[in-house]
DNA sequence: TTGACTGTATTAGTTGAGTGACACGGTTGA
DNA sequence: TCAACCGTGTCACTCAACTAATACAGTCAA
């Protein structure tokens, strides 16, 4: 079973977003294997404190994008293969730099000044 | 003037949190000074082909937070001390320091691999 | 079969964003 | 001086996206 311990909600994104990258980045990680059986909507909607639908929202993509698998009345798993992992994690880095990126240049940093904040708050 | 041409959206983010973002790593940098003539909201609206009432929402976030003074019918202007820019300093570097971190170990990195990941993507 | 679980669909409320109209301030020229 | 005009900020209305509330339908084990 997924779990959900470490996914930390953020402010200003749809939740529905938040959980399709939570999954995604679990699959980079390896803390998520095809195979794995993934929550209940009514489960993880009440672990989340947000609505089942939502929970159906961001199922939805991950089933459409081909990394999970979803039949009426039964559990739900993950379902994907090596060539997928590659491809999600070239997404996931790509995107997250970049918008990393955005947010330091922004900001007046130079590279060594965005290095040493993230030395910084790590913990 | 302020200048917008380093503001790049991003999908998945309200607009108006965008340019309130912008303006304030614009006061961070010092791109952004107490006095500056802000863009009028149909100016700006042209200029990043949103909508004026978008535009208005940002202005009055950063009216309340007392940046910006708007005064119906004459030209707005930037208007803040020294204190309130450590003050958004601090608030961004930490949301943003946050917001980064969480993504990338999620992602299953260590403050190794993320290190190398920003020097990797960073130009 | 039955009951408790599962996924799915329908509907409604809240928030972001677009369209248009109104009201105020400052400049210009008679 | 003063009236017209253009740019400015502000507001009310509408549409779409996100989230919630509820009901419906399928699966599986006892």
């Amino acid at each position: 079973m997924i779990s959900f311990d470490s996914f930390i909600p953020q402010d200003g994104i749809p939740i529905y977003l938040q959980i399709v990258k939570y999954m995604k980045s679990g699959i980079v990680s390896g803390t998520v294997a095809s195979g794995d059986e993934v929550p209940s909507r009514r489960v993880l909607s009440a672990l989340l404190g947000v609505n089942p639908n939502t929970i159906q929202k961001a199922y939805k993509i991950l089933e459409d994008e081909g990394l999970m698998e979803s039949r009426s009345g039964a559990k739900s798993y993950m379902c994907f293969d090596g060539a997928a992992v590659g491809a999600v994690r070239k997404e996931l880095l790509e995107s997250d730099a970049k918008a990393i990126i955005i947010s330091l240049k922004q900001m007046g940093l130079n590279k060594d000044e965005a290095l040493a904040l993230l030395e910084t708050y790590w913990e």
